[in-house]
RNA sequence: GGAGAGUUGGCUGAGCGGUCAAAAGCAGCAGACUGUAAAUCUGCCGGGCCACGCCCUACGGAGGUUCGAAUCCUCCACUCUCCA
């Protein structure tokens, strides 16, 4: 994987991001395809609204369909018919979204299955293993994403164990004879000096990438702009910055204006299945009665499949 | 023609003397969603008001019993099932 910044607009970058499937213009927004689809597209309706990368989840695919078969069957790429790059989340969120149904050690973690309540492990290494046996592009480290409202001192915990588990990836990455490029996350919480900490210990590892991870976990918007706009700065100029989980299409502009140059978010896709859908003219709820029988176009501006064909 | 069951708020459907403006689901109307346990979740959902309480109108229709009726009785209308 390579990566070189090709323009600069104050804290802004323009870059290029190579992969074996593909060269990645950033600043990318990455569709969330945690099962290995784009929920409510095909891959062919996904490949035609343009996107050069998407990703995909370690845990959701470890327990369905798995590794075993994922693997057998010519990795996620072929499994879902996706040519161009894929990044896969570690299961690190799932610590966060999945809190009632998992134990943290040193090691690793214990979930019990929300399918079927059977035991699984991941630690740092089975996440890597996972992540390329799947065959993906950009693996993620294990991290430990921590809810927000919990103290300093927990945080700081969480923070360290996110330390140790970054350099048994890297480790287990290295190992290997070939392997996805991997990306390095910095933790902290809104605590500022320890999101200075995690960035220098993060960023000192030898990662393909820094992504800051920990925000959009119920904190109030100024804070998670406080926590972007001090973060961002501090981390290596020379590698993509990824801010994991965001966001709103403000949210975006204001990353891109930190100098972030990699996001990826539900909220689309998600927001879309729930009846709002975002505009050039803002957000709009189409199942909104007055909307019933508009005959208009969603958005005049876009050129996409839906508002060139349906009202 | 005979026997039986039924008619509840937009729909389905509980309730079977007071705590019932009437369960629940659906539909409807809004809102929320940020590395997806989400096509999910939350709120409102007869009308009115000087509203955490009061007043109207409501359980097919009309009467009646009762302090009190969606609930009991009588008649009427309609629906369904079975037997001829």
């Amino acid at each position: 994987m390579k990566f070189a910044v090709l323009a600069r607009d104050g804290a802004a970058r323009r870059g290029e991001l190579a992969t074996s499937h593909g060269t990645i213009q950033t600043p990318v927004f990455m569709p969330v395809g945690t099962l290995a689809s784009v929920k409510s597209l095909t891959t062919d309706q996904l490949r035609a609204l343009g996107p050069e990368i998407m990703l995909c989840n370690t845990y959701h695919l470890m327990l369905r369909p798995g590794v075993d078969l994922l693997e057998q069957l010519g990795g996620v790429h072929r499994f879902m018919g996706w040519e161009r790059a894929i990044l896969t989340d570690s299961g690190g969120f799932q610590l966060f979204s999945l809190a009632s149904i998992r134990k943290i050690k040193e090691e690793g973690v214990e979930f019990r299955s929300h399918l079927d309540g059977s035991p699984y492990f991941l630690s740092p290494e089975k996440s890597i293993e996972i992540q390329s046996r799947m065959g993906v592009d950009i693996a993620m480290a294990f991290d430990e994403c921590p809810a927000y409202g919990i103290a300093h001192g927990e945080v700081a915990k969480s923070m360290e164990l996110t330390h140790r588990w970054a350099r048994r990836s890297l480790d287990a990455r290295n190992a290997r004879e070939s392997g996805p490029a991997l990306f390095g996350i910095v933790q902290g919480g809104i605590h500022l000096d320890l999101r200075r900490q995690s960035v220098e210990v993060i960023g000192g590892m030898d990662f393909d990438g820094v992504a800051i991870g920990g925000v959009s976990v119920g904190e109030p918007k100024p804070e998670m702009f406080e926590v972007v706009n001090f973060t961002a700065p501090l981390l290596p100029e020379e590698k993509p910055r990824y801010l994991m989980g965001v966001g709103t299409p403000e949210d975006l502009v204001n990353g891109v204006a930190a100098g972030i140059d990699m996001f990826d978010c539900v909220m689309p896709t998600r927001n879309a299945r729930n009846g709002t859908l975002f505009t050039s003219f803002g957000k709009v709820s189409i199942k909104n009665a007055r909307f019933a029988a508009d005959q208009r176009p969603l958005d005049p501006q876009c050129s996409c499949p839906t508002c060139g064909s349906v009202s």
